[in-house]
DNA sequence: TATGAATGAGTGTTCATTCAT
DNA sequence: TATGAATGAACACTCATTCAT
C-alpha cells in the first residue's frame, strides 16, 4: 500500500539493471549498485547468490514479463484480423516494448555475445515454446497462414531481419543521432521506411507465396 | 625478411585478438595475452599505453584492410555495371570479410554497445569517409544512381537492415544451428532466402524509385 | 516433559558441538549452526554472547560432566584397591570417555594449542581442584600412595606420558590405520602395549618408590 | 654474498611462520603477513599461489630440513654405538630440534588435527621412507636389533609415547610453567624423569625382548 | 628491447553480530 | 522467544600498470 516504501530487493534489482546497462557486466561493481540502491553491499548477498544471479534474476522476470504481455494482448483482441494490420500492431508493440527495456536488452545483447556460455538468451525472443501457450503462439505468428514447410525460414527471418534490426535500432539510436547528426524524428522515420522496404516486404511475399500455394 | 626477430609486436596483437575473442575485451587478462604471445608482461607496455589501445590498435588495423580491400577491390574492376549483380557481389565480398574477421567484430559489437564511451566503432562499418577517398565511396554505393534527396536512409537501410543483419548471422550462427537444430547449410540458406526477401528487395525498390525520379 | 519446547538453547549447543567437530572452530559458520538447529541466526545470540561463547559453554560442561563422572565412580565403589587394577581400570575409564567426547577434545586441543589466550583448557583433564572435592581427588590418584614431594612429578608425568598419548591416540587412530595401512584392533593392541611398557612402567616404578621411601 | 639483502621470498616465508604460529593458520591473514615482511601483498601472491600453499612450502622445508639433518647427523659417526647412549643421543637431538621449530611444528600438529583433509603431516615425523635413505633409517632405529616383526608395534610406541609427548612438552611448557607456577627448568627436569621412567623403559625392554629371541 | 620484481587500488564475497518487530 | 532484514569490517585474491636493471 506504501508504493514509496519499495522492497530493499527490487531497489537492487532496479539498480543493477541500471547499472549493468551502463557499463556492461563484467565492468559492474557490485559496490556500485550497493551505492545506487541506497543499501549495504552485503544485503545484496542476502537476497542473491552472486552477482551473475542477479542478471539470471533480471532476465527471468523480463521473459516472464513478456510472456504475460504477449498473452493478455492475445486475449484482450489486440490483434486485427487483417494479416498486414496485424503485422503493423506487433511491430509497433514489441517497438514500444523494446524502447521500455532497452537498458535490460542491451546487457542480453552483450550476453548472448559472449561465445562461451549456453545458448545466447536473446535467442528467446523468437522462440516462446516453454514461456507461452501453443494457442497464443500460433495466434501471433499466424502460423497457420505460412507454408508449413517454412517454419524454419519464418524463424531466421523474423530474427535477422525484424528483431535484430529493430532491436539495434534502439540500441544504437541515440550514437546515431549524434554521430550523423540527426534528429530522433528523423532517423526515426528514415527507419521506418526501411523496415516496410524491406521486413514488410517479407512479410507480404510470404502472404502472396501462401495464397499462391492455396488459393481461393 | 628475419619473421623470427622485430615481430613481438606483431605477436602481441596476435595474441591479444585471440584472447579477446575468447573471452570478450573485460574478461582478457594482459598475463595470458603475455603468455600467449610467449613474451613478458612488461614488454607489452613497451610497445602499448595500455589494455585498452591494444583493442584500438587491432580496431585501426581491421578498418584500414577493410578499406585497402574495398579500394582494391573497385580498382580492379571486380564490380560488375549490372546494379543488381553489384549488390550480389558486395553482399558476398561482406559476407566473407565478416565471416573471417568474426573474432574482432564479436568485440567491436561488445564495444559498441557500451553506453559510456565515444561513437560506437561499428558505425565505421558504413561510414568510410575519412578512411576511403571520394571516388571509390561512390563506385561502390553508386550513390549517384539513387535520389540524392535519400543519403541518410540509404545509410540508415544499408545499416540496419543488411549490414546488422549479416553482422549477426556470422556472429549468432554457429548457437544458432546448435540451438534450433539446423545445419550450417540449412541455415545458411534460410538466411540467404531471408535477406533477398528484405534487403534486396529494399535495393529494387530504391532502383525503381530512381529510374520513376529520373526517367528517360 | 515437553521435549518439543524448551530446548532450542540445547538444539544449539548440540548443533554448534557437531559442526564445530566436523570442520573445526574457525572454520565453523554461525549460519550452519543455526540451520543445523534448525533456528533463527540471530536466536543464537539471544542464547549466548558470542560464537566463541558456544565453545566455551560447550568446554564448561564437559569438564562439569567429567567432574560428575568421576564422583558417581568413586562414589559407586567403582575402584578396585590393588593398586595396579586401579590403574587399570582408570585408563579405560579413560579411554572409552575420551573416544565418546573425541570430538570435542579434538577442538580443545586445537584451541589449546593457540598460543595467544588464556590457559590452554586441555590442563583441565589433569587439574580437578576446582571441579571436584578433595577427597575424589585424593580416591582417584590415591596421592596419598605417591612421595608427597614429587606432586608436580605426578601431573606432569601423568599429563605428557599419559593423557596426551591417549588423547592423540583417539584424535589419531583412524588416519593412522588409513596411512600406515593397520586395523583399528591391530593398532589398538599396539597402542596398549605401548602404553603397559611405558605409563604403566612409570606408575610400576612410583609404587616401587613409595615403598621404599616408607616400607612396612 | 650480501646477507642483508636477503630475499623477500624468504622475508615471506618468514613472517608466515610467525603469524601462523601466533594465531593458527586460519587466523592469519596475508595482509597481516605482508606487513611482518614489509611487503606488498601482491607480492606474496608473485611468489606463491595461495595463503594454503605458503603452509606447505614451510612444511615441505621443514621435512627436507629434517631429512638433511638426520642424514648428516648419521654420517659424521653422531651416533654412538651403545644402544642406550644413543637413544639419548636422538632424544637429546629431536629434542633441541623441535625446541628450534616449535613455532612451525605447532601449525603442524593444529593441521594435523582437521579431519578433513589428507594424511596429517605430522606423521612424516616418524615416517621417513620418502625423505631418507633405507641406510640411514636402519642406522638410526636400529631397526635390525628390534624384533622384526614388531616394526609396527616400534611405530606406534615411538610416535604416541615418545615423540608425542616431545612435542607437547615443547608447545605447551610456557603456558604449563604459568598456569601451574613451575620454572622451566624444575619443569624441564620433572619431564625429562618422565620420559626416563615411561619411554625409556620401553627402550629397555624392547632391547631385553630382543637378547632373549636372539642370545648369544 | 626485454624482463623479473613490485605495487595500489580494487573485487566479489563472507561473516559475526545487531536491529526492528 | 523468535525472526527476517540489515551491516561494518574484513578477506583472500586479482590485475593493469610501473620500476629497476
Amino acid at each position: 500500500m506504501i508504493p514509496e516504501k519499495e522492497n530493499n530487493r527490487e531497489r537492487i534489482l532496479k539498480a543493477a539493471e541500471k547499472i549493468f546497462a551502463e557499463k556492461g557486466y563484467d565492468a559492474s561493481r557490485i559496490d556500485e549498485i550497493a551505492a545506487n540502491a541506497g543499501v549495504n553491499k552485503a544485503l545484496i548477498y542476502y537476497y542473491f547468490q552472486s552477482k551473475y544471479s542477479l542478471l539470471e534474476e533480471l532476465f527471468r522476470r523480463f521473459f516472464q514479463e513478456s510472456a504475460a504481455m504477449l498473452v493478455s494482448y492475445v486475449q484482450h483482441g489486440g490483434l486485427d484480423s487483417t494479416p498486414s494490420k496485424k503485422a503493423d500492431q506487433i511491430f509497433d508493440t514489441y517497438f514500444s516494448y523494446f524502447e521500455e527495456k532497452r537498458d535490460l536488452l542491451r546487457i542480453m545483447l552483450v550476453e548472448s555475445l559472449k561465445t562461451g556460455g549456453d545458448a545466447p538468451p536473446i535467442f528467446k525472443l523468437v522462440d516462446f515454446e516453454d514461456l507461452v501457450d501453443e494457442a497464443t503462439i500460433t495466434s501471433i505468428f499466424d502460423s497457420g497462414h505460412y507454408p508449413s514447410n517454412n517454419m524454419d525460414l519464418r524463424l531466421v527471418a523474423e530474427f535477422f531481419t525484424g528483431v535484430i534490426p529493430m532491436l539495434c535500432y534502439v540500441l544504437f539510436q541515440d550514437h546515431w543521432c549524434r554521430y550523423f547528426n540527426v534528429s530522433r524524428e528523423q532517423l526515426r522515420s528514415y527507419f521506418n521506411q526501411a523496415m516496410k522496404l524491406t521486413h514488410e516486404a517479407y512479410h507480404r511475399a510470404m502472404r502472396d507465396q501462401l495464397s499462391g500455394e492455396s488459393p481461393r
